[in-house]
DNA sequence: TCGAGGTTTCGAACGGTGTTCGTTGACGAA
DNA sequence: TTCGTCAACGAACACCGTTCGAAACCTCGA
């Protein structure tokens, strides 16, 4: 469509030269293409090569395997992410919250990134960044360092299980509809349990199954994590 | 080694009767002994076939995909989990943990279940009666209704993660002294960067890579989450 | 300008995967 | 005995990650 007529059927310069030649960043720029329009199982190394008019062997000049391709996708994605407030100690539990909601966003951005990010140490500039942020926010509630250090893997660990568990729903390719369907069973299921059994979860049918879609859940996780650590505070 | 020498080498019944017709329950009994002894990722449909001394195809007329292959095993897995102390209300927050750890030691006996279980709901029987003690134990803590709902997606998603993140880690065929490499190494990276960017890094670099290999990270989540639940409880 | 050496590209292939198709063959009912 | 039904399963399809080896290309010294 944004062919000119006028341009020549076959170029001018060898067929060869009209190529870029390929690299890491191009590779990356195709795979999460892939990965934006197709979700993570699309990523393969046929669907990039093909994305880059080429095959899967070309790709092995510059990415030594699946997983480091993996890698550099998370990579990517973790630099979209933007934490540009400064601290401020007097908020740093609703400061910590926004910024697993941005993480949030992003791994929601770009569909998939959360199952290869999963289980991998944080090791590019962009998470050392979050590292520190998030280091530097629990000190301001004083959360002891040991606590602070697990929490850099707990809190990554918590917002990408979420992400992951969403891709894994939508991987499903139901429609809303559908979903809203599977809500309404689930909560008669519930509701429908002998009640001498599981008294709880047939009065609790209703919640249980309220906010699947939406951010309350989320919100919810993070409310919790966050004031578990904060009730951790040394006293001061 | 099992098989006595007189035994036949051409069985007495016609051989067709000497196997076992397939069903549901053998089938996930020989994925089973795949998935403990080979991974999850070992679980093919053609291995298990093979385990039964079958083709894949076979499968299919019991079982609908890999994906119901997989919430079986989950199920089966969830089986094995045993809960039997009575609820006490003075000691809730302890039996809470009590229970993760019961959760994490049943997806570890069973590397690769996590995978297959992430983002599934729970809905076996079993998982029902996992389901009402949590609220329970929650009621019992005076945790409004909404949360302890919530909370019911949130502790497994968290144990399951913590499993997830173990398998992934243990599919790379790490010997425990790769291991302990690799985190002396993640430590000397993390106190070796520039101290004016990321000075908490640096300084916890100790803390940070500490009880990566045992459970004081996962005894630490719990903590949390189990803490921040208890500040949710409305005042009495 | 030529040629050698090293790198990049990439078609073909290997062994794996989930799944489907169509035939086979055993069994219960008539 | 015959027929209809359905589990069993061999073969195949379309994928996957990865490797190999030959060709094409770029760079640089002679």
């Amino acid at each position: 469509m944004t062919q000119h007529p006028w341009q020549p059927i076959s170029p001018a310069k060898p067929a060869r030269a009209a190529k870029e030649p390929l690299n890491r960043e191009r590779i990356v720029d195709a795979a999460m293409r892939v990965l934006v329009s197709n979700g993570y199982d699309a990523v393969s190394m046929r669907k990039v090569a093909q994305e880059l008019g080429t095959g899967p062997a070309s790709l092995y000049a510059h990415v030594a395997n699946k997983r480091e391709l993996d890698q550099l996708l998370v990579e990517r994605a973790a630099s979209q992410m933007k934490f540009d407030e400064e601290v401020d100690p007097e908020r740093w539990q609703e400061q910590l919250k926004a910024m697993m909601r941005e993480m949030l966003r992003v791994l929601r951005a770009n569909p998939g990134v959360a199952q290869a990010s999963i289980g991998q140490v944080p090791l590019g500039e962009r998470a050392l960044r979050s590292t520190e942020r998030i280091l530097t926010l629990l000190k301001a509630g004083n959360v002891p360092d040991q606590a602070a250090a697990w929490a850099v893997d707990l809190i990554p660990l918590y917002v990408t299980a979420v992400a992951f568990e969403e891709t894994v729903q939508s991987a499903t390719n139901w429609t809303p509809e559908d979903v809203e369907g599977f809500i309404r069973g689930l909560r008669e299921y519930f509701a429908s349990l002998p009640a001498d059994q599981f008294p709880l979860t047939v009065a609790l049918a209703g919640p249980m199954t309220s906010g699947a879609t939406g951010d309350e859940r989320f919100e919810f996780g993070i409310t919790v994590i966050t004031a578990g650590l904060a009730s951790l505070a040394k006293p001061h």
